[in-house]
DNA sequence: TATAAGATTTACT
DNA sequence: GTAAATCTTATAT
């Protein structure tokens, strides 16, 4: 079971980041075999008046196009010329809001992301955002692909944080935003019982 | 046309 | 801790 329409299309592009995680990102590869890893950390973007968004200022490229889709699309990215990100685009069509996904816990096909990432601990796998397109095999083809396709899509986790296991904090990486980067905006799942950091 | 910097990761000192 | 890798976009010649 996917996650419906309607999970995505939300305007309120907070709610769905937090919402995200405990989720399940699931990829297809590319004997069919599925792998996957629970959403354990996001971060929102709510262009155009979001500085730290690409889509800052109702700004349009060949690459933030995507960003105008309709929410439960991907969004694939290069940074720095190497690493992909991948987004899950939220709202309406034409209101560019999109989450980065920044971790997750492998989950299926962990084999597969051993053999894609090197010899390093399992704990290291798809622990960031460029490192977690690796480990799911996530590219720029990827871009644009529907949510409710067959190729890239979310499902339910067995089970959804509770309040006090989801910890906010500021984006990373984004320090050009000025006040926009300090907003609470980046979402992290912590196991419970433990302290929370930064 | 040229330059700078970025939603990062890795290797090396 | 610092540097290198190297594509896209914005801004300045």
């Amino acid at each position: 079971m996917k996650l419906p329409r309607e999970f995505y299309t939300r305007p309120d592009v907070l709610a769905v980041a937090r919402d995200l995680l405990g989720q399940v990102l699931v990829v297809r590869a590319r004997d069919g075999r599925r792998v996957s890893g629970t959403i354990v950390e996001t971060e929102a973007y709510r262009g155009p008046e979001d500085r730290a968004s690409h889509a800052y200022g109702g700004r349009r490229t060949a690459r933030t196009e995507t960003m105008y889709a309709r929410g439960g699309t991907a969004y694939v990215y290069l940074v720095y010329g190497l690493h992909h990100q991948f987004n899950v685009v939220t709202n309406v069509a034409d209101v560019p809001h999109a989450i980065l996904v920044r971790a997750v816990a492998p989950r299926e096909g962990i084999a597969l992301m051993r053999r894609r990432r090197g010899p390093r601990p399992d704990r290291d796998l798809a622990s960031g955002p460029g490192k977690l397109c690796r480990a799911l095999g996530i590219d720029l083809r990827l871009d644009a692909a529907d949510l409710l396709g067959d190729r890239v899509w979310l499902e339910p986790g067995e089970r959804t944080p509770a309040r006090a296991e989801i910890v906010t904090g500021p984006r990373v990486g984004i320090d050009y935003a000025g006040a926009w980067a300090r907003r609470p905006w980046r979402f992290r799942m912590v196991a419970r019982g433990l302290v929370a950091r930064g």
